[in-house]
DNA sequence: ATAGGGTTAG
């Protein structure tokens, strides 16, 4: 309609860029970013770049949609008066990219600059707080809310720090809010308590949620029961899940993928994997943690071959696959002893779905390749890694070498390691486990730390370790 | 023009 605008020679102003900048951030299209900034210099042209509401909307829209921070900065630095909304925005944003304290930083400087926040901001805030560092900072936002709010809590408010404290599995502290919360208590807020005694390992206390919720006539919704599903996978019997299959059902919200996501977990953990099979089927697009919830629940359950295969069914189909998904996948062919699928699919996981291999990944593939004895294999990979591999991870490799009597290999694992990590005590540790498999093997060692300039060796003739 | 909840691994 823009582009028609356009062609009609009808002027645009500045709530035609506030709208059609706002739909570039919430399209989801990866052209979004391109036609923003295509937006952006229109602004110019039309002289609105002091206009407050289109300087938020570019605010939000660098916000939502690019990986680059300093973007961000520059438009909320471009904006003249900055307002609650461009403040918002903006911590918003530093939020988005995990800059929790300058998040802090940001609303205070907010507060400095005489812009009064609102329950939008703190509510942005709240959940922008991911470190254990912040989560100081958000038990003060929690008193200042207290200070000033004059009657009662803003439900979102509220619920924000319910789930904040629920986050840091503060169930007390989570409990005491949604208590002061008696009369505005919503899903929202029984989600957040639900999810977090799930975390803690308080299915039924989870589960409890239900009853509140039927007494104070909240609505279960499809996030709510979806939590619910989580909490009775874990128990012991399979009946409370069936009944709220069937309230998912009477509700409407059994085809919510969500809610089958859930289901097919919940059957996977009871080992009812037929039924885990016909909930993906029914879900008309399945998401990608619909097929990791199967393919999960499949290896899980010692079906290593069929895990796989629904593997090759959801990327036949056109699925993208995630780093989720290849952790199962990987963790499938360890403990199916698939090992050589194994590499094929580690190889492939970058090259042909675009997914970057993370430490965890690291972790999983040298543990197959350490576990079935392909020590070789396991020390190239250690050495041609783009990240710093753990001590974890050499320590694991150096027990898969003793595991399997190779010594060889464990010495060049040893010497590499302990360039990286010359502390003494480290080394002593790796060293007894590469020294007892030269004792195995009836030969001597010698492993010398550069660094630390320190050296053991084992003396076969005297079985003496100096 | 700005905000709050979900399901999948180990």
């Amino acid at each position: 309609m823009f582009r028609h605008m356009e062609l009609a020679a009808v002027p645009p102003n500045a709530f035609t860029f506030a709208g059609i900048i706002a739909a570039c951030s919430s399209s989801g299209h990866p052209q979004g970013l391109q036609a923003g900034r295509q937006l952006h210099a229109r602004v110019f042209k039309f002289a609105l770049e002091h206009d407050t509401s289109v300087c938020n909307a570019l605010v939000d829209f660098y916000s939502k949609s690019s990986a680059r921070l300093l973007d961000l900065v520059h438009a909320f630095n471009a904006t003249d008066t900055p307002n609650v909304v461009s403040w918002t925005a903006f911590i918003s944003g530093l939020a988005r990219h995990g800059r929790d304290e300058d998040a802090f930083a940001a609303f205070a400087e907010m507060r400095a600059s005489g812009v009064q926040p609102n329950s939008f901001t703190v509510s942005t805030l709240l959940k922008g707080c991911t470190s254990s560092q912040c989560f100081v900072n958000a038990a003060k936002i929690h008193a200042y809310v207290l200070k000033t709010s004059l009657q009662s809590l803003d439900v979102s408010v509220g619920n924000s720090l319910v789930d904040l404290y629920s986050r840091f599995a503060r169930m007390d502290g989570a409990w005491t809010v949604a208590t002061s919360m008696a009369l505005v208590r919503d899903s929202f807020t029984y989600t957040s308590l639900a999810k977090g005694l799930n975390q803690v390992g308080l299915p039924n206390k989870a589960l409890e949620m239900i009853v509140h919720m039927f007494q104070e006539g909240v609505h279960v919704d499809s996030f709510s029961l979806a939590c619910f599903l989580s909490a009775a996978a874990t128990l012991p019997s399979i009946e409370p899940g069936m009944q709220l299959h069937c309230c998912s059902v009477k509700l409407g919200l059994s085809s919510q993928v969500s809610v089958s996501n859930s289901l097919i977990n919940m059957y996977s953990k009871h080992k009812c994997l037929e039924d885990a099979k016909s909930v993906l089927q029914s879900i008309r697009e399945p998401s990608v943690v619909s097929w990791n919830a199967l393919i999960s629940g499949l290896a899980s359950n010692g079906s290593y071959y069929e895990a796989l295969s629904v593997f090759e069914d959801m990327t036949l189909g056109g699925a993208q696959p995630d780093a989720i998904t290849f952790s199962i996948v990987l963790h499938a062919c360890t403990h199916g002893g698939l090992v050589d699928i194994g590499i094929n699919h580690f190889n492939s996981m970058r090259k042909h779905f675009g997914v970057s291999p993370q430490r965890s990944h690291y972790t999983l593939f040298l543990d197959m390749l350490g576990r079935a004895g392909r020590l070789a294999e396991a020390a190239c990979t250690i050495e041609a890694m783009p990240i710093q591999p753990d001590l974890s991870m050499y320590r694991n490799l150096l027990a898969f070498c003793e595991l399997h009597n190779d010594l060889v290999v464990g010495e060049n694992v040893a010497r590499k390691a302990l360039e990286l990590y010359p502390s003494d005590t480290v080394f002593q540790n790796m060293l007894s486990g590469i020294c007892g498999a030269a004792w195995k093997h009836d030969r001597g060692v010698h492993v010398h730390s550069m660094k630390s300039d320190a050296a053991i060796s084992f003396d076969v003739s005297t079985s003496s370790m100096r």
